[in-house]
DNA sequence: AGGTTATATAATAATATGGTTATGTGAAAA
DNA sequence: TTTTCACATAACCATATTATTATATAACCT
C-alpha cells in the first residue's frame, strides 16, 4: 500500500536522524533537562559549528524545541513529536538494557 | 560513563542499520515470514547486487539469519538479537501508528 | 558606540552510503 | 561435463553526511 510506503519512508528518516552518536547523546541529555548550545560545545570534542549543525537537524524535524533567554538558546525535547514515544523507548533502552518486562 | 558511551555507540550503529527504507521494508516482510533473495529482487526497483548488499549488512550485524535450501537462500529475523524487542516496536509502529496504549 | 559572548551560516573537504555493471561461485539440471 | 539458476563479490561512481575554518549576526556589557 502507498500509505505503508509513506510510513516506512517517514520511519527511515526518523531513524536516520537518531542514528548518530552525537545526536543520540544530545537527546539523552535533553531527556534529563534543558541545555544551551554551549553545554554541548563543552561536552563534545567537535567544533561549535558542528554542534550547531546537529541541533539544526533535530530542530528542523521538530524533535527539539528552542527558547531564547538573554544571549543563550535553550533546547528541550518536543513531547508532541509524533514519534516521541518511540524516542523515549530508545533513550530508555540505552540507559537500562536487558531489563525484563514487568508482566502485565 | 564509558559503558554508557559504548551503549550510545551501539545504539547509533543499530539505528543506522534500520535507517534505510529498503532495509526497513525487508525487515517488515521478514517479520511476516521467511523470504529468499529472489523475493526481494522482484519486490524492489533496484538491482540484485544492491539487494544482496542490504541483506549482507543485516546479516553481518546478526539481525537476520540465513538457511540454504537447494539453490535458494532463505532469510529470517533473528529473535535472539539483543535489540530484537526494539526492532519489533519499530516494525509495529510502522504498521499501526497512533494506536493508544492499553492502560495497564 | 565598541567590544565580548553565544550561536548561526557559508565554503570546503574527507569519508560514508547506496547504487550500477561486470564477473565469480556453488548447486541443480540437462 | 556443460549449462543454468540463485546469489555474492569487485570495481566504480554519484550523492549524502559530517567535520573543519572563516565569517556573520544578535544580545549583552562598558
Amino acid at each position: 500500500m502507498i500509505e505503508t510506503a509513506k510510513r516506512v519512508e517517514e520511519m527511515s528518516r526518523f531513524l536516520k536522524l537518531l542514528s548518530d552518536g552525537t545526536r543520540l547523546e544530545i537527546l539523552r541529555r535533553l531527556h534529563v533537562r534543558e541545555h544551551c548550545v554551549c553545554d554541548f560545545v563543552e561536552m563534545f570534542d567537535i567544533s561549535q559549528p558542528a554542534v550547531s549543525r546537529h541541533l539544526k537537524l533535530l530542530r528542523q524535524s521538530h524533535l527539539i524545541l528552542e527558547r531564547r533567554e538573554r544571549q543563550w538558546i535553550y533546547f528541550r525535547i518536543n513531547p508532541d513529536h509524533p514519534q516521541y514515544k518511540l524516542l523515549l523507548t530508545i533513550l530508555e533502552e540505552m540507559d537500562m538494557p536487558d531489563i525484563p518486562d514487568r508482566s502485565c
